[in-house]
DNA sequence: TCTGGGGTCCTAGGACCC
DNA sequence: TCTGGGGTCCTAGGACCC
């Protein structure tokens, strides 16, 4: 028996903060602006460009100064990740409404199977036009057979792009794309890949190319690549709750700083902030660290594994604390942030006790 | 180019067990 | 007493994503 073709909806919501911070400041509509950083000390990095900032080649990522120095005129509104999470639960509430086999891939994109509607590219343009004129969230959307290409595929046209992508339109559509659009590929691995003259997504495919990319990839991790691309990936989406399988706060500090005493000071109320969320999603943590950026922006780990998971705040604190006492060499730093992970819905010790209890004999 | 915050996944080496 | 292979867990670090 064959297996039907599934039907991938992915749905990608464009500019999202700046969408968000329109609907709150309409004065906001059809300026160039930016959110991000401060229009004050024009410090920090550009979240999110409007598309008429887009214009004067602004872009994410970007430092705030460099934004000025492009456009001098561009606003800075503030960053409200309080607002940003309001419109993101209407977005996945309103998704859910169509199928519950809904997946969130981030603050701002979801997949959806919708492989037994009868008519995949109607419900599309519904959900398009209803994102756009009743939620104010202007959205692309990619149909294809798997998660990968149906994400390759709203990446083609935006904003406001419909793009179906079957597995007989790859060589036609994918492979004359750069190369820095094979999403999984980064800005480390791209530039060498360019500098052997692996141009576009095509190249990448071709044989010739194979064991040049092995000096920059697994055998495994480009067998993974060509397996996406031609649509042979798998596609489960089982439902819209996913846990997390690590929970982690940081922090920029304003100066540099090399006293134990205040950075455990800094490191305290990130882990109430962690210790709220494992209690919300009902998670214990096995492994908990920290992460230090030091002035010269190298970063250091340190973890350690507890006997017994624990949502325990004070026994979080004091690990984290003995951890970062003991390895701490007064190296000055920027950033401060401390991690959970191994999280476990179940916090019953398994030991000799609770053995004994499941398996009596007589 | 003076550079945020939240995640996921992968790898490599060492400890430890059978 | 020495050797070794396979499996799992832990730690540190790195690539990548939005």
């Amino acid at each position: 028996m064959k297996n039907k073709t599934k039907v991938i909806f992915h749905i990608d919501l464009n500019a999202f903060y700046a969408s968000c911070q329109l609907i709150e400041d309409p004065y906001l509509k059809g300026k160039a602006f930016i959110v991000g950083g401060s229009a004050v000390t024009k410090r920090g990095v550009v979240l999110t460009a409007s598309y008429e900032a887009r214009k004067y080649g602004i872009r994410s990522g970007m430092n705030v100064k460099d934004a000025f120095d492009l456009y001098p005129h561009v606003l800075v509104a503030p960053t409200t990740f309080d607002l940003y999470k309001k419109h993101s639960k209407r977005f996945f509430d309103y998704l859910k409404t169509w199928t519950p086999l809904m997946m969130k891939a981030s603050i701002d994109e979801a997949y959806l199977d919708m492989t037994h509607h009868d008519n995949p590219v109607e419900v599309a343009n519904i959900i398009q036009k209803t994102l756009y004129e009743d939620f104010q969230l202007p959205n692309s959307i990619g149909i294809a057979p798997t998660l990968f290409l149906a994400k390759m595929a709203s990446d083609i046209k935006k904003p406001l792009g419909i793009t179906i992508l079957r597995k007989r339109d790859v060589v036609d559509k994918l492979f004359p794309l750069p190369i820095d659009d094979l999403y999984g590929l980064g800005r480390k691995t791209y530039p060498k890949l360019i500098e052997e003259g692996i141009l576009t997504i095509g190249d990448f495919t071709l044989k010739k190319n194979h064991e040049k990319i092995l000096n920059y990839m697994s055998e495994e991790h480009y067998q993974s690549f060509l397996l996406h691309l031609y649509g042979n990936s798998t596609n489960i989406i089982d439902n819209e709750y996913v846990k997390p399988k690590s929970i982690s706060q940081e922090t920029t500090l304003n100066y540099d700083i090399d006293i134990e005493e205040m950075i455990i000071e800094f490191m305290e109320p990130l882990i109430d902030d962690i210790v709220e969320k494992l209690i919300k999603h009902q998670l214990f943590a096995k492994t908990i660290g920290y992460k230090l950026k030091t002035n010269t922006f190298k970063l250091q780990t340190k973890s350690y594994t507890l006997l017994k998971p624990t949502q325990d705040l004070n026994e979080i604190k004091e690990a984290i604390k003995d951890l970062f006492i003991k390895h701490y060499d007064h190296t000055p730093i920027r950033l401060i942030g401390v991690y959970v992970s191994n999280l476990d819905e179940d916090h019953t010790p398994f030991n000799l006790f609770t053995y004994h209890l499941f398996h009596q004999h007589p």
